[in-house]
RNA sequence: GGGCAGUUAGCUCAGCGGUAGAGCGUCUCGUUUACACCGAGAGGGUCGGGGGUUCGAUCCCCUCACUGCCCACCA
């Protein structure tokens, strides 16, 4: 017997290491079977599952239980990620904590060493944390973005695309992280509005060169009068870059500097003699209109020193300290603090003109928080121009498809105007860099040490000595080759055959740019084929205001004290249901136990159908139910399977849910247990036993439909059903998805328990308007019934008395005195309730009626006097139209005959 | 500055040419032997504003307003 509620905590355990040792989470062998191929978006190794997880897992899981259970073979391949300077930052900051020493002292072997030592010990958190979430992952192929095979396959790639001329060594300015020196990618900067300033330099023109400047203008914007002036003012919102100016720039058509260009100015501090340069860069409404020009430290300035022929002058460290490239007194001074210098000293020798308030969007490094720098360096690029063009045609055609569409824009915008691609970093924690550096410059990229030594003596004939390159790879580098080499590419596996292109990406919007563009273009470049069929795009979890999750503001929602409190089956309904597309997901512990409580009544109903001994039997075929309520529910469930299964196949999460809630919710248990109550307590027995075969093979539909998304609570009922009835074949996780034929929905049936259901509802509805108590039972007598309602009240008469808590059901050829009238197809009801009448009362509530009737009649009639709609609109909408009109016409007749009968009255 | 979304009941959202919906919340009633994590009922909306297309617009087009996000931007 079941017991009184499901207890998740006990469950949830037990289940899921026997679907994982019944095999279940392998794709099937046969060979025929259809793939249908998920790879998870692996979590950072460091991670702990938060709630994004949460959603974005649980629909994987729900596509791959789906799909499983529709006969394909399944994958859904788990592994983690290495996360370079995530991984790195956390086991350093463990090292300082336990008062190690730091990496550079302990040297990047060892440092190396004990990262993996910390993988090992904390690194599968998070894959145990996503089984309690019940993902079916196929563990057995569980891959890490550093193991063996997949460096392998980084390895080729970069040898590969080096030797396609796609990857390249470049010096130019990069984005520089000073906290934890490395380069990162224009992704892994965000702009950040800050307080700041703009500070007006004047900057003396050198060989005691003067010219005109402008002060005052007429109405056109003429210049009129002009002062004498030996400077020329330029602005900048960082002072300490001037100790690197090698130049100044003015529009080649600003007329008010028209005369400086080519002569010089003397930079102050520095002495240093710089060119006034002409350059379309210099913007004559901006500031003062000449801009001082930084080449090493600001990427716009680059561009005008290259054209212009400016050195580029570096004057920092790796740490963003001032170095020995300026005067003395600067050295060693952190950025910041020689900002404040510079211009106190500007103030004090008189060459600070303005000081302009401002709020400007500064470069920050996302992971260290840090204001990045322009730096100048050498770095490994990739050419994503080149490799962005096939990814663009894949989406162009429809190859891949993003859902919801509208996120194919967002991946052109960027593929369109995407950028060479940063890829080395000056980190120990990652894909080590496969290139050599050899004598005068020579680079050699290989595969192994002992091809660069190879290729090195070929060149030089004779033996040289190489050093290997320092840096390591981004993190998406190999990130970017997941969907291919986790199936064991460069290896022609079985697996990378039969499983690549991937089916379904799930995955969220914010990693569209890091990963899937990169997925797409890796993946086309080296398998021919786009890696994923659709790319699913889920909502953001935000907490029930809408603002986002996070640990400072202390509104984060464990997903795991979630699943402890609620169950797991409750938490993943919730992100199902609340998975719709275009949108934020505002998630509120409420929603969660509203959904919790939707598996009780699951659980409850389950034990009313036992209780009632509601028990499979062999061999039931559901197409040879007489009871008009059997093949109403039949009809129903085929409705419903129909329903989720085109809402999963899409997929709408959203929609799959909201049909499976109101199907088990407001039509099994609401109306199909109730009306089946006086079967089941009857005396008819084939109804009875036809009734109880039925609930348990609706039952049955229903477990199978909510398995992917509850799958705990409905493997356990699946289990413990099974109790009374046949064994079952295999567990629900290995149950074949139904597939009902259309013609198992009766019209008839359908019309009959829908006539049922609304009398029922009138009824109710009345009892409760007149304030009828529970436990009066008033009489319900029919007037002008034909022939089909009168053999429906036959049928029905129990379920009558029964829902609406009747005396009896009679018919007569008028209705008795005192009565309210029920609307009941052709017939009309009058149910007895002359002792709880409020004569007045009543008579508002039927005026009120009527004119909701009348106001319809109106609206319909307008219609159908316009001769532009009869000509026009279609035959059945014309149709439907008069339909509407002739019932509301007679329902409106009906209210009036028992309106004037109650005026007659009182 | 460029782009993308969104604006429907108190809240969260679905609907996307043909009678405005759900969940939650609110109010009323209820110990009817599956379930109070429940049942029955009720109230609540000129579908952001303005144009247009159409027999018909919440839905399509244009436009405006507001909100959110992404990208770019340190004179």
């Amino acid at each position: 017997m079941l017991e009184k509620t499901f207890d998740p905590q006990s469950v949830e355990p037990r289940l899921y290491a026997a679907w994982e040792a019944s095999g279940a989470f392998k794709p099937a062998e046969d060979p025929n079977a259809e793939p249908f191929v998920i790879v998870i978006p692996p979590p950072n190794v460091t991670g702990s599952l938060h709630i994004g997880h949460a959603l974005n897992n649980t629909l994987q899981d729900v596509l791959t239980r789906f799909h499983r259970m529709r006969g394909k073979a399944a994958l859904w391949l788990p592994g983690t990620d290495h996360a370079g300077i995530a991984t790195q930052m956390v086991v350093e900051r463990q090292l300082a904590a336990a008062g190690n020493i730091g990496r550079r002292d302990m040297g990047r072997e060892a440092f190396v060493d004990k990262v993996w030592e910390w993988k090992a010990e904390s690194g599968g958190a998070i894959t145990n944390q996503l089984r309690r979430l019940g993902a079916s992952c196929d563990w057995s192929r569980e891959r890490f973005t550093l193991d063996e095979g997949l460096s392998a396959a980084v390895r080729k790639v970069f040898v590969q695309l080096y030797k396609q001329n796609l990857l390249y060594r470049d010096k130019r300015l990069v984005n520089w992280d000073p906290q934890f020196q490395t380069a990162i990618s224009d992704l892994e900067v965000e702009q950040k509005e800050v307080d700041g300033a703009y500070w007006h330099f004047a900057y003396p023109l050198a060989d005691g060169v003067t010219y005109q400047h402008p002060i005052a203008f007429d109405e056109d914007g003429k210049a009129t009068e002009f002062e004498t002036r030996d400077y020329i003012v330029v602005a900048t919102t960082r002072p300490e870059t001037m100790l690197g100016d090698t130049g100044v720039a003015v529009h080649p058509d600003d007329e008010r500097y028209k005369g400086l260009v080519g002569k010089f100015v003397t930079l102050p501090i520095v002495g240093r003699r710089i060119p006034i340069v002409a350059d379309d860069y210099a913007d004559p409404t901006k500031g003062s209109g000449a801009v001082k020009i930084t080449p090493a430290h600001d990427f716009n300035d680059f561009g005008v020193g290259k054209r212009a022929g400016l050195e580029a002058i570096n004057i920092l460290t790796v740490e963003a300290k001032l170095n020995d490239s300026v005067p003395a007194e600067y050295v060693g001074m952190d950025r910041f603090v020689a900002r404040k210098a510079i211009v106190a000293r500007a103030e004090e020798e008189g060459w600070l003109k303005e000081i302009e308030k401002t709020k400007h969007m500064v470069p920050h490094g996302d992971r260290s928080g840090v204001v990045i720098e322009p730096f100048l360096t050498d770095q490994w690029y990739v050419d994503a121009k080149t490799l962005a063009q096939p990814a663009l045609k894949a989406v162009e055609t429809g190859e891949t498809v993003f859902e919801p569409k509208h996120w194919e824009k967002t991946y052109f915008e960027w593929l369109r105007n995407i950028e060479p691609w940063c890829v080395s970093r000056q980190l120990w924690w990652g894909h080590r860099i496969p290139a050599w550096f050899g004598p005068e410059g020579s680079i050699f990229v290989e595969e192994s040490e002992e091809a660069a030594y190879a290729a090195a003596r070929a060149q030089f004939g004779a033996d040289v000595q190489l050093t290997q390159d320092e840096d390591v790879l981004d993190t998406w580098f190999s990130s970017a080759l997941w969907p291919f080499s986790t199936l064991g590419w460069p290896e022609k596996t079985s697996d990378l055959e039969r499983f690549y292109p991937t089916s379904t990406l799930v995955t969220g919007f914010d990693i569209i740019f890091f990963w899937v563009a990169r997925m797409m273009m890796m993946g086309i470049h080296f398998m021919g084929e786009a890696p994923f069929k659709q790319v699913f795009i889920n909502a953001l979890v935000r907490d029930e205001k809408g603002a986002k999750m996070s640990k400072s503001k202390g509104n984060v929602m464990d997903p795991l004290i979630l699943i402890d409190e609620l169950g797991c089956d409750a938490v993943r309904f919730t992100l199902t249901a609340m998975s719709g597309q275009a949108r934020d997901i505002k998630l509120s512990k409420q929603r969660i136990e509203g959904y919790r409580n939707f598996g009780t009544k699951l659980w409850n109903a389950s034990r009313f159908a036992q209780m009632n001994e509601c028990v499979r039997v062999e061999g039931f075929d559901p197409a040879t139910v007489e009871q008009p309520i059997n093949k109403w529910i039949r009809g129903e469930t085929v409705k419903t399977v129909a329903e989720a299964t085109k809402a999963l196949e899409a997929p709408s999460f959203d929609e799959a849910a909201g049909a499976l809630y109101r199907f088990v919710w407001n039509v099994f248990c609401d109306w199909y247990l109730e009306l089946a109550k006086p079967i089941l307590n009857g005396d008819d027995a084939a109804a009875k036993a036809e009734t109880r075969a039925t609930a348990a093979w609706a039952l049955d539909v229903i477990l199978k439909l909510l398995h992917p998304v509850m799958p705990f609570i409905t493997e356990e009922l699946w289990e413990k059903t099974a109790e009374f009835g046949p064994a079952r074949e295999t567990m629900l996780i290995s149950a074949k998805w139904p597939e009902l034929p259309a013609d198992w929905i009766d019209a008839e049936a359908e019309a009959e328990i829908g006539w049922l259901v609304e009398t029922v509802g009138e009824i109710r509805s009345i009892r409760a308007e007149m304030n009828v108590p529970p436990s009066a039972k008033p009489g319900l007598t029919i007037v002008g019934a034909g022939p089909e309602t009168k053999a429906r009240l036959a049928r029905h008469r129990d379920l009558l008395l029964t829902l609406a808590r009747l005396d009896a059901v009679r018919e007569a050829d008028a209705a008795p005195a005192g009565s309210a009238p029920v609307v009941m197809g052709e017939a009309t009801g009058a149910l007895g309730v002359a002792e709880f009448i409020d004569v007045a009362a009543e008579k508002a509530r039927l005026t009120k009626d009527i004119a909701g009737h009348a106001g319809e009649i109106e609206k319909v009639n307008k219609k159908l006097g316009n001769p532009d709609f009869l000509a026009r609109a279609k035959e059945e909408v014309v149709e439907e139209n008069r339909e509407r009109l002739a019932e509301a016409e007679a329902a409106k007749a009906k209210l009036e005959a028992a309106l004037s009968r109650l005026e007659s009255v009182g």
